[in-house]
RNA sequence: GGGCCUGUAGCUUAGAUUGGUUGGAGCACCCGGCUGAUAACCGGGAGGUCGAGAGUUCAAAUCUCUCCAGGCCCA
């Protein structure tokens, strides 16, 4: 016996059948709790703590999501696998608005009258319902892709626990006197009552062609204009300033007797070809504080209006550099307010029609009164000119209504008083890649805006303010914990309560100073400040497991897609920063984007979106996440379609499994012991000895690229190894050895090192692809190995084991070889024919450097014996042929006929000659010609019976010349070729033996008689025997060098 | 409109830091070979204005500028 059984490998199916084996993992692991063994088994070990960014299950996942997980997954498996304790809690993030309007869509409700009406209780338990409508198509997802994470304990955005968690870090923002109210212009659709956010808006946007005014503000004590351009006239009854650029030019003209002010770049543009005078010119700065006179006045601003204030965002592009500021209506316009302290006048109600206080007006929507406000304006002489003009302009994409920006109240979180920490957070994180730190990221920071923290909706975390009915108190308190808003209600449920609207609402809460019921402020928070506290908040913290988060700050790793960047990874970092003044987490892998096959973003609606399930079950999940993580740097955008992982899966994934294959089946059929059969290091060949080399070479490039999460380069690193340093040299020169019958030494040897090499591969991939690596290790490992591949150590790079120069000679061989094969397939002698002897021409160095390796070379490229020598002299004769322009311009008209001559001469004997006598003489037509060493060029030639080519270092020599003997072993291997080839026909096990008849005529039977036992014995025969009539299951006739034989097996 | 990223053969890509011989591979293609790894393997071939243009330099895929195309984010 050969071993023991239970240490014993099997022979593997020949086709490997994905989705079969995968399965069969998936089950394995289930059955066997491999997940949670390989977190606990490392439960003293260090952490590497991850933090899951939790996905909304209200739509199907997505390719993109796809990749994320299998990123993820990667780099917690490796991390786990190096002795990491990781824990991985999934995550769900639940509440938001495209949540609530899933819901109205499905509910058929119109706007948020229609939520009301519907009842706020009822429409947040559809809400609650709708975010896991999906939950099992993610889970499914998350499962057959491989991901581990724990899915059975996830924290979820709209527990309880969750939600105080988030109440009491508002709270905490509250006592720093970072949260308070202010306004927000934000995109409003009038018609269905409700703020836009961002994503909604770039669903609408469309060109349209409006009139635009120039409208003419007269100074206040000066017979003058300031000239400004709006494209929305309705907003100009809210007006309360006008801007001008600080730096750039203006000029006061006259035009049509009228004296105007404007930017000096713009009325050269605007009046072009026109008559006006420049009279005066000055900067924008001095401008400032410049009054005005307001063109309406319905209302009496509180504050001091109508004079020139300087900002940076009036452009030379358009108008006439002087921006009519109503900052109840735009962004830069509300800022600009905040920085002089303007009034707010919002003369338009929130239905977008004008109020009572325009009596002009009233009651019109804003946008179908401009043409009447025009009208009125030009009858006062206030119009210098109406253009139409063609923009985008945003619309509501549920009602197509066009939207208005417009002032909203909101609380905010004053980030910008936190900005400096933010910087200093910011740049103890390592991003990857570098760029976005200081690049998109950084520029986000650097301008950071305080966050507009409310939500005028439902389906929410809702907003732990309140504020005392008693209009003489008023007093204002934020809610930390549930404990708290309980003694201060009356009617607090004891239990299944829910935080949420609207049982938040119907809390009777009493102020704590007068005892009058307060009021909680209507509004739930933005779910971004959900997913932002998901660090502390997974663990209920501060409320439970103190301990935990303690480990657990900052996080070391998270990982989602670019587009996360002013998302999750900004609300993480604010929100760590004003509680702790730490990140939130230290490192942070951003991937770049899925794309389709032509490179287009991949969307629903351009029906290009390709199907991962499809592709699991074709090509199975490892393929997939293997083309995902090999096919570019992580947040390089990578193209997702069929073809290319199927690609994969024939180029590599196929390629492993039949090294294994190969392997596994003869480990098999000599039923090595890995346990028993093993032979020392130092007496493997150097075959051996250099694949070992590699692959702790390959290890510890893995460990460098790892580090910097270049998984690509990792992976293709692992790619190479498999493919070109183990499958297709040190197997293929590895064949032979485990062909012969006897179990020698060598053949335990190279069995041994496969064993090594493939169960390190194993383990090496088995983050990248877990199925496969599983399938194989199941096989490969003895009883005293960890039951999965999974809770094995990652393999660590040996040192000792690598031999640079062994891998310098190997390469040099790999050279030779290429070009001897170039070089037989030039001169035309097939591989099978033997050579009898080959020369390489080299330095000493390189001949140390391959003398150990030269079995491989003999046998690669069939030859008998390989000589050395240091210059090539003996195989080479030196010529000489005429030099063409030089003998032309010479002899002119004679140059013919002496040419003709010369190419009757033998070369070699004309290069000694001219050596000797340093000239050559020629009778040509009774005349006597005269050439000299110029006239010819010196060039080396092969000896008869030699070729030669040559590679960086060495040249290669070959003897040509085929010997009776030579021909005969050639013609041998001829006849093994065709007996195999027909083995294989009849599809017989490689082990079977057979008996063989040939027909051959006698002169061949002589000379093949050396070779019968070769023959033999290569096709495990156990006799041949020569006949006339050739029987056997199968009978055949070949040509072979025009000699007829007939062959029969059975 | 602004910022950032990307652009190398039909496709996927190497090339960094530090400019330096003739820009390497793989897939696909063509020719030849091999035949118990067969969705393989080996040799050869064809295929490149390194997105375009300009500049710096003895020398540019590489450095600078401008432009073009695609993408993302923000307006």
């Amino acid at each position: 016996m050969f071993g023991e059984e239970k240490n014993m490998i099997k022979t593997p199916p020949q086709k490997y059948n994905p989705k079969q084996v995968e399965q069969r993992i998936l089950d394995f692991w289930e059955n066997n709790d491999i997940f949670k063994k390989s977190v606990n088994q490392r439960k003293n070990c260090k952490p590497y703590v991850f933090l899951e960014g939790p996905p909304t299950a209200n739509g199907l996942p997505h390719p993109g999501h796809v990749l994320t997980r299998v990123m993820k997954d990667l780099v917690l498996r490796y991390q786990t696998m190096n002795k990491y304790y990781v824990f991985r809690k999934a995550g769900w993030d639940t509440h938001g608005l495209p949540v609530e309007i899933e819901v109205e869509k499905e509910l058929n409700l119109q706007d948020k009258q229609g939520v009301e009406k519907y009842g706020i209780k009822r429409f947040n338990e559809e809400c609650k319902k709708c975010v896991f409508k999906y939950e099992n198509a993610w889970v499914e997802m998350t499962r057959r892709i491989g991901f581990w994470l724990d899915m059975e304990n996830p924290y979820i955005t709209l527990k309880n626990e969750y939600i105080e968690s988030v109440w009491w870090s508002l709270k905490q923002a509250w006592e720093k006197k970072l949260l308070y109210k202010g306004y927000k212009v934000v995109p409003y659709c009038p018609r269905c009552g409700t703020a836009l956010s961002a994503h909604e808006i770039s669903q609408g946007y469309k060109t349209v062609e409006e009139p635009s005014i120039f409208v003419k503000f007269k100074l206040k004590n000066e017979d003058a204009y300031f000239l400004a351009w709006t494209t929305t006239p309705w907003t100009l009854i809210s007006n309360v300033a006008l801007a001008v650029h600080p730096d750039e030019t203006y000029v006061k003209i006259r035009y049509h007797d009228e004296i105007m002010i404007l930017a000096e770049e713009r009325a050269s543009m605007l009046l072009k070809g026109q008559e006006y005078e420049i009279i005066d010119g000055f900067s924008g700065k001095e401008l400032e504080n410049v009054e005005y006179e307001p063109l309406f006045d319905f209302v009496k601003p509180d504050k001091k209006a109508w004079y020139v204030v300087l900002a940076d965002f009036v452009t030379m592009d358009e108008g006439t550099g002087i921006v009519h500021i109503a900052p109840a209506f735009g962004e830069d316009d509300y800022n600009v307010g905040v920085k002089y302290d303007l009034p707010v006048v919002q003369l338009v109600k929130l239905d977008g029609t004008f109020p009572d206080e325009v009596p002009l007006w009233k009651g019109k929507f804003v946008k179908d009164a401009d043409p009447e406000i025009i009208e009125y304006l030009k009858k006062r002489g206030h119009i210098e000119g109406v253009q139409s003009y063609k923009h985008e302009y945003p619309f509501c994409w549920r009602c197509d209504s066009p939207l208005l920006y417009y002032a909203m109240e909101s609380w905010f979180i004053g980030m910008t008083k936190v900005q400096k920490n933010l910087i200093e957070n910011n740049n103890k994180i390592n991003w990857y890649p570098k760029h976005l730190q200081q690049g998109r990221f950084g520029d986000f920071i650097r301008d950071v805006k305080d966050w507009a923290l409310s939500r005028k909706r439902y389906w929410g975390t809702p907003l732990p303010i309140w504020t005392c009915t008693n209009k003489n108190c008023k007093h204002e308190i934020c809610i930390g914990s549930i404990e708290e808003l309980k003694e201060l209600s009356e009617n607090f449920p004891e239990k299944n309560y829910d935080l949420h609207k609207p049982l938040v609402d119907e809390l009777i809460v009493k102020c704590p100073k007068c005892n009058t019921r307060m009021k909680r402020e209507e509004e739930v928070i933005d779910c971004w400040y959900d997913s932002g506290s998901a660090f502390f908040a997974q663990w209920h913290y501060p409320f439970e497991n103190q301990k935990n988060f303690k480990e657990n700050f900052p996080v070391d790793f998270i990982c989602e897609a670019l587009d996360q960047t002013r998302g999750w990874f900004y609300s993480l970092l604010a929100i760590s920063t004003f509680l702790f003044n730490k990140p939130a987490y230290k490192n942070v892998l951003t991937l770049g984007l899925v794309l389709d096959e032509n490179n287009q973003k991949m969307s629903k609606s351009k029906r290009n979106y390709v199907d991962p399930d499809i592709i699991l079950d074709n090509e199975g999940a490892d393929a997939l996440r293997w083309y995902l993580v090999s096919a570019n740097a992580p947040w390089m955008s990578v193209r997702f379609y069929e073809q290319a992982v199927k690609e994969t899966l024939g180029r590599f994934i196929l390629t492993f499994w039949n090294s294994y294959n190969f392997f596994a089946t003869y480990a098999s059929l000599d039923k090595f012991n890995p346990k028993k059969d093993t032979i020392i290091y130092e007496k493997r060949q150097p075959l051996d000895k250099w694949i070992i080399s590699r692959f702790n070479k390959t290890v510890s490039e893995i460990e460098k690229h790892m580090k910097t999460f270049e998984i690509h380069k990792a992976a293709r690193a692992i790619e190479n190894f498999i493919i070109d340093d183990f499958s297709n040299w040190y197997l293929r020169r590895s064949r032979k050895r485990l062909w012969v019958e006897e179990k020698t030494q060598d053949k335990i040897a190279g069995y041994s090192t496969m064993y090594d090499i493939i169960l390190g591969l194993v383990k090496l991939s088995a983050p990248f692809i877990p199925f496969i690596t599983e399938e194989m290790y199941q096989n490969l490992k003895t009883n005293d190995m960890p039951e999965s591949v999974h809770l094995c150590d990652y393999p660590k790079s040996d040192k000792k084991m690598i031999d640079e120069n062994l891998e310098k000679g190997m390469e040099t061989i790999r050279e030779l070889v290429e070009a001897g094969r170039a070089l037989r397939s030039k001169i035309g002698i097939k591989i099978r024919y033997p050579l009898s002897k080959a020369t390489l021409v080299c330095d000493k160095k390189t001949e140390n450097s391959i003398k150990n390796l030269l079995d491989l070379l003999n046998e690669e490229i069939n030859v008998k014996n390989i000589l050395f020598e240091r210059d090539t002299s003996k195989f080479m004769i030196k010529t000489a042929k005429p030099n063409f322009s030089n003998i032309g311009k010479k002899l002119k008209e004679k140059t013919k006929p002496t040419l003709k001559k010369i190419e009757k001469l033998n070369p070699a004997e004309l290069y000694k000659k001219l050596q000797r006598d340093k000239k050559i003489e020629l009778q040509i037509n009774n005349e006597k010609i005269v050439l000299t060493q110029e006239d010819f060029q010196i060039a080396e030639i092969e000896k008869p019976d030699i070729a030669q080519t040559e590679t960086e270092k060495i040249v290669l020599i070959l003897d040509t010349k085929l010997t009776p003997e030579l021909e005969a072993e050639g013609f041998a291997r001829e006849i093994v070729r065709r007996i195999q080839s027909m083995r294989k026909e009849l599809n017989l096990e490689v082990e079977d033996k057979i008996s063989t008849m040939i027909k051959i005529d006698e002169t061949k039977k002589t000379f093949l008689k050396k070779w019968i036992d070769y023959i033999k014995e290569e096709t495990r025969s156990k006799e041949i025997i020569y006949t006339d009539k050739p029987l056997g299951k199968l009978v055949k006739k070949w040509e072979i060098n025009k000699t007829q034989i007939e062959i029969g097996i059975k």
